[in-house]
DNA sequence: TAATATAGTTAGGCTCTCCTAACTTTGCAA
DNA sequence: TTGCAAAGTTAGGAGAGCCTAACTATATTA
């Protein structure tokens, strides 16, 4: 059993990039990572040979990126992370989606399962109890609106 | 004017922690930065020197660490964006408050005035509105236990 | 006031992450 | 099939931020 080493997050930024491109594009190309976190080539190619020998890679010079099990796992805790900080900002906050996501990418590697999983349920309280009596949303919205916030 | 460039998370941690000190014990020595921040003695003279020459604390060797005008401002901001966060984390999501403090320093670096400032609002809106009908933390409490978390 | 303990600094070094410039490999088009 | 553009790598370097070890300054106290 491998050592369960926090990453750091750039190791992160890259591990959640790489997945993306795979989910909407089959394939991850380095250029496109490049592109995706605003970081050179060279750096990319620096990152990769990093995560590789850590096992969350799987890559060989000039030839295709992908990721091991490992390194799958991580990334999807990542995504998910980054998914619920994005849509308790949408949909509790009301921040603006391009906002909440920007926020979200930073906000991710700031915060713990424990933080993470009372988010999430309060944000599924909050939508789940805006369908029945209370809409906390609109409440919300008024409470600002009447503050002029 | 002097150009506004947003300070890195780590010079962000010490004009912070200067800020704490000062207010708590009136003085802050180098000794107690480095304890509050977990960093050696030589890691903050070099933050000092880092700060003094970006005009953010007053700073001579073996001297008195006082913050300047701009310096404080920015600590105030950090301090503010620390607060807002770790008083939603507890008030509103019912973390613990030592998890809570230390989830809001590693997220006050990553949240902007936008997102900041509707976390504001939302911990204000949650907690007055459950002095009136609808105990929002109430009923939050109630819908996790249902839920077993 | 002199000796010693404590606080602070300096020097040197390490890792991480990024960069540019130059080179190599690959893949597509003529 | 060759020849060129695009993609990827390598080499070399910068800077932030941290460390330890050794040194210097300050403060305490006998």
């Amino acid at each position: 059993m491998a050592i369960k080493k926090n990453l750091s997050a750039s190791s992160e930024d890259y591990l959640e990039a790489i997945y993306n491109l795979i989910c909407r594009h089959k394939v991850a190309r380095s250029k496109d990572i490049a592109e995706s976190l605003g970081v050179s080539r060279a750096s990319v190619t620096g990152a990769l040979k990093s995560l590789n020998s850590k096992g969350l890679v799987d890559y060989k010079p000039y030839g295709f990126i992908g990721l091991t099990e490992k390194g799958t796992q991580q990334a999807e805790s990542v995504v998910r992370r980054h998914n619920i900080i994005e849509s308790f900002f949408v949909n509790v906050l009301g921040v603006e989606q391009r906002a909440a996501k920007q926020a979200a990418c930073k906000a991710e590697h700031a915060l713990g399962p424990y933080v993470i999983s009372r988010l999430l349920s309060f944000t599924e309280f909050s939508t789940s109890y805006s369908k029945k009596g209370a809409d906390i949303t609109a409440e919300f919205n008024k409470y600002c609106r009447s503050k002029g916030v």
